[in-house]
DNA sequence: CGTAAATTTGAATGGATTCAAACGTGGTGG
DNA sequence: CCACCACGTTTGAATCCATTCAAATTTACG
């Protein structure tokens, strides 16, 4: 039997339950016996971040990493040239600020996409439990993998072919982190820094998708509907 | 007293020799004391590929990791229209194939650009000496981080700007895998393949470099020589 | 309801791709 | 040893895609 997530629950709110979350099993303690988790409870900080808030900055120095639970994060780098790029969007039970682990600064400024709730880590619980846990090492290095993957996918999926098949490739992505309608929280500025265009470039193939009717926006929700086997055959075109 | 490498020398060729390896020290085992070192060394093996040799594929099971000694390895991946695009250039001390280390199967193919020395860590070695030794998993994490650094580059560096900048980046990270005189193993071809431009653009900024001095070739040596600062600002307008 | 911000759309420009051909180079076999 | 072929590089010209700048329109929000 599955539980639910009781960690919106009112009564839970503003503190951590990592015992009954509902992504307790995609999450870093996953494998801890209950009880070693119940001692780390207390210093993890259930957070709620605002619409476009950072919640950490490119070279501090970092005493917490952050799973998120809810909502959409962006890591960006800033560029030369005073623009900036988003190298990685996050999304449920990913991991933003593992470097810290490693006694590296933030190597991204972190900004919450939409409203999103994460539960801080502080560095010292994963100092003190790594020596015990060698289960939590080879769960941190699958995280450190999978922030790897991500990265890759920004190269391969996000950043090669022409402006169409890059926006058809993050839609989809987007389409599997909410379902088939995504509260399209990313605005065409974003969407640009993700793909390396420009935000009248974004503008312009989002039309385009609603007029060969890829995409269906709903007026009552602020929803798009996905056609996605036509998606499917914008992003991979051969 | 620094020790020279003489994993190189006529006696040592062909095996292992972490402990006077010249790359010992950013190296996997670093931190092992010797007596533990020298119980893994029988099995892992000093290997050299020639030029365009594949070293594994992508979605093979992998039952190594590789450490690289000299020259440079490309990470391929393909492209659903029959091309391929390069996603991380490695060279000296970098570590390919970390992503056996939990289980996963190969993620890139990779290809020995110029002739490459390697040493091939099969994986029961790691699997069996990670629950004793801690300061393995810390060595294990940063190899991971660099890989995320990497990818990072490959996207904000290589894949982003005009493809001159691109091109002036590209060659000034070369310049810091060898000296400034880098032996240009890397194709045209290459080139475009990691920046995400054409063979031709790649070829025309080339020749534009050397009209303009940022780039000398030498005949002799199959050589270039870079102007560092002019490549520098080219690199990074603003 | 009015102002600020984001989105959309247009027209001109520019940069990169594509297709094609010429050039150089290294390797192989006659 | 030279001729010849294969392959990578270079260069040209036409085209296409995306950017840029500008203005119009919509949306968000106090």
């Amino acid at each position: 039997m599955k539980r639910k997530t009781v960690c919106t629950d009112p009564g839970w709110s503003r503190r951590a339950d990592c015992v009954h979350c509902a992504i307790r099993s995609c999450v870093l303690f996953a494998d801890l016996p209950p009880d070693d988790l119940d001692n780390v409870l207390s210093v993890i900080e259930d957070q709620t971040y605002p619409p476009n808030s950072v919640i950490y900055r490119e070279g501090e120095k970092g005493h917490a990493l952050f799973t998120i639970r809810h909502g959409m994060v962006k890591l960006v780098r800033d560029l030369s040239d005073g623009k900036q790029r988003i190298v990685r969007l996050l999304k449920l039970a990913d991991v933003a600020g593992l470097e810290v682990v490693i006694g590296s600064n933030y190597k991204h400024t972190a900004i919450a996409v939409d409203e999103v709730e994460i539960c801080r880590i502080p560095l010292p619980v994963i100092e003190r439990l790594v020596p015990k846990h060698p289960e939590l090492s080879r769960e941190l290095m699958a995280r450190w993998q999978r922030n790897v993957d991500d990265a890759d996918r920004a190269l391969v999926d996000f950043s090669t072919g022409t402006a169409e098949e890059r926006v058809a490739r993050l839609l989809l992505y987007l389409s599997t982190a909410d379902n088939i309608c995504i509260c399209s929280s990313l605005g065409r500025q974003d969407m640009g820094a993700v793909l390396g265009i420009s935000t009248e470039t974004a503008s312009r193939v989002m039309a385009e998708f609603k007029r060969r009717g890829a995409v269906r926006e709903v007026a009552s929700e602020r929803c798009c509907h996905f056609n996605l086997e036509l998606l499917g055959r914008i992003a991979n075109p051969d």
